[in-house]
DNA sequence: AGATGTGAAAGTTTTCACAGCC
DNA sequence: GGCTGTGAAAACTTTCACATCT
């Protein structure tokens, strides 16, 4: 791994009342085979502005440095979609993963912390592209609050709560540094985001109801220089 | 997961002459060692502001949101750094993950893209604190070819291999956009780069001997909507 | 007593290899 | 012949549990 929030796993809760089945039904996708996922969608993107209509589980693979059994279990765990001696329909597979990354639909985001990597993340088109809708932008430096970038207003972190009863956010960004990354993530959730995607360099305490990604520039950093030092 | 780029793991190649001894000595940790690693090493930083001197597996284990047995896995892969009975005293710990994760040295880095996320990465705090030393920034804009940003003027990508011959730097951030990441990702690279963290969308091809870890914020967006999916 | 370091066990992920469909 | 879907095997990672040291 590199820069990144790994799901918890394995956390089989033995529920009260459930009943005892092995349940075979495996009901989640292992964070790798999601992050592959994505890197298939990307790929698609590539291969359907190409033109080209159908590709198999080795071409896919050999684009994305993987094997192709690799691929084909990835995509078996979600459902059927290729055909024996064909391969993949191109823009049919993109559609399903699609569906399954949830990119069908919009989810109303909220940027908390509008210093340069804020602008950064604020102006990422890939975003944009995706469905993900930075809908507000908020600060705690009273010299920020008021200034617009591209139409939207910066407001103080402290009106995240007023400003969520109107207007719901299913996902907070927090670009702020570590020394109030806890208490904005806090104020997030308390606001009734579902999810936060947290790029501050401390690991977060947050209900388990909240689901939570982290992008560690400096980890990924490390990463690199640990596999240079000689 | 998540955002991330995993470094390929198992390549074993039984080279031409070599003697088949079956080498217990395993020569690299994992991936997910490193990255743990580099949590530990953040939170020792935090326990030695607290004035802490010494840190059992288990209290590390706490704060970073995993078990004692892996703490102590991780760490005994590279020496035995606790004391029985006592824990690990947090200064001398620290000291060494650093060294280990190449922290004690300086890199020079060259930072390639000179757009909103260029100018956060190059303004990134931490990097700075941890020997990362962005020298020079390219561009391939002309307007912006010539800008200064904290007295490092912006030069032009095509002239990375003279900046490069007579200024040599370890590693290549990539912030530009997708279309032109493997081109730019050539020119570092013949430049003579021995790392690059790319921030592109793209899947890049480069050789062998140059170190490569993906920082996909779609990958760790989409991973999030993955989890927030119904 | 308290906590590390580590083999062995358990669990998870990846790869192999092939039956089955196009 | 080509390529998917998938059980079974292999590889890898995490956890357990305990001998060992302070």
């Amino acid at each position: 791994m590199g820069a990144s929030g790994e799901e918890q796993r394995g956390r089989r809760d033995a529920g009260a009342g459930e009943r005892h089945k092995p349940s075979l039904h495996m009901d989640r996708a292992s964070s790798s085979t999601v992050t592959r996922l994505s890197s298939y969608y990307r790929l698609l993107g590539e291969l359907q502005a190409e033109r080209v209509e159908t590709v198999s589980s080795g071409r896919l693979a050999e684009r994305g440095g993987i094997t192709s059994a690799q691929v084909r279990k990835d995509l078996s765990f979600f459902g059927n979609f290729g055909r024996r001696g064909l391969g993949y329909n191109v823009a049919q597979l993109r559609r399903k993963i699609a569906e399954i990354l949830g990119l069908t639909r919009r989810w109303r985001v909220a940027l908390l912390g509008a210093g340069n990597l804020g602008l950064a993340l604020f102006a990422y088109k890939p975003f944009q592209k995706q469905g993900f809708c930075i809908e507000a932008v908020f600060d705690s430096d009273p010299r920020k609050v008021g200034e617009k970038w591209d139409g939207v207003t910066i407001r103080a972190i402290g009106e995240l709560p007023q400003v969520a009863a109107t207007q719901h956010f299913d996902i907070a960004i927090l670009a702020v540094p570590e020394s109030s990354a806890q208490d904005v993530a806090d104020v997030a959730v308390a606001a009734g985001v579902r999810g936060i995607l947290n790029f501050a360099p401390v690991t977060l305490t947050i209900p388990d109801h909240v689901a939570l990604r982290e992008v560690d520039l400096s980890i990924a950093m490390e990463s690199l220089s640990y596999s240079l030092v000689k």
